[in-house]
DNA sequence: GCATTCAGTGTACGAGTGTTCACTGAACGA
DNA sequence: TCGTTCAGTGAACACTCGTACACTGAATGC
């Protein structure tokens, strides 16, 4: 009877459970303000708990929304494997609609972590900024080995390759903030397959040129 | 003597003038932060005027951020429409390179706005966001009609050379950010010249694809 | 010349900010 | 069982913030 609950851990899980609510608050704060205008206390107030309380998770705002860059892109991440694996054996055009709608499902279960990367890519914290890039860049690398398999781009140059990847990262990006501004629309579903369409023919444009690069 | 200053405009200029401090100064402080964390206060310290005098211009730092959207698009639609005229009737290679060439002008030129704009783009503001939204769809619609002159253009659709347009405009902001990332790094003249090299094979991509988008 | 306009001043207000520090009390390890 | 650890408290610190209001004095138009 005692052992089943092995002496550890009761703090540490609590400890998890305020920093998960204060990660939780943040998220929800900065859907309509950007992280440089965080106060520090108002994330404290949102979970109820004392200001101070705050610098035993982390030592700044700052600091939290590397935290956040981090949790939101390890998702982005398993959607992108998930694209680049799910898509593998497909043939072009179905390819193509595959990965638009992972990437609207992604975005529609994950609104506020999309919000945050896409507003926080260029703005004023530098930490964070700097974050998200790197993890970007890291993206397009991975989408660079995976297109080296594909026909296509036989006997492509690793800079042309990666120069690839970085096309389709930077498009599954801006598809995602299309999809993010959709739902303020007035009729955020038409105003969605519009987005959608868009990506599509997109990146329909990019893989006929990566068709015809060489030669 | 008396009628060569024709007893007009020394108020209105020297209004414009603390208006323009108020706007030069915003810009530079804008550069280490976002718009929603600039405080009123802030600006008219670093133009040396009282805070209350803010008010006789803006009623309040997201107007300012208007106003700053406004002449920071101007000056890129100054560009682009150079863009569109200089490179009507150059070959394709040299017209991609004159293209990337004047964007990297025109972000050595004036850093701040470009900056300004990428960051706020998708800031905490709203009205300043879909201020640039709005500007750079217009910019889209122009390139769009633009490129219905080019024979590799014939027959397409308005939706899809409505696309085009947009994925020339994104692929310009695109490089403008890279460029202003060059600036940061150890060697700056080699990080922009990676960026343009990025840049112009992007085009070139984009350019095939487009070659073949019909059967 | 004179009354009017108005860009900019100076002061004050209440409210919110980040950070500190001594503290409490429950979970912990031995 | 008992001393230690440490997540969270609450009060206080010295700021900064946006806004209001009565004001000054030079430019202005009649």
């Amino acid at each position: 009877m005692s052992h089943t609950v092995p002496s550890a851990g009761i703090r540490r899980a609590r400890k998890q459970r305020t920093r998960r609510a204060l990660l939780d608050a943040a998220l929800r704060l900065l859907e309509h303000q950007s992280l440089s205008g965080l106060g520090l206390r108002e994330v404290t107030r949102a979970v109820g708990v004392a200001p101070a309380a705050f610098y035993r998770h982390f030592e700044s705002t700052a600091e939290l929304g590397v935290a956040l860059v981090e949790e939101a892109l390890d998702g982005l991440h398993d959607t992108i494997a998930a694209i680049l694996a799910d898509t593998r054996e497909s043939r072009d055009g179905e390819r193509i609609d595959r990965t638009v709608d992972l990437i609207a499902r992604h975005v529609r279960d994950r609104p506020a972590h999309i919000r945050f990367i896409i507003r926080e890519r260029h703005g004023g914290v530098r930490p964070v900024r700097e974050a998200i890039g790197a993890q970007l860049r890291r993206f397009a690398e991975e989408v660079a080995v995976e297109c080296a398999r594909h026909p296509d781009t036989r006997g492509w140059s690793e800079d042309d390759l990666r120069m690839l990847g970085g096309v389709y990262v930077d498009q599954m990006v801006m598809t995602a903030s299309g999809f993010l501004d959709a739902v303020e629309e007035e009729d955020p579903e038409a105003a969605a397959e519009r987005v959608a369409s868009v990506a599509r023919r997109r990146l329909r444009l990019i893989n006929l040129g990566r068709r015809h690069w060489l030669g």
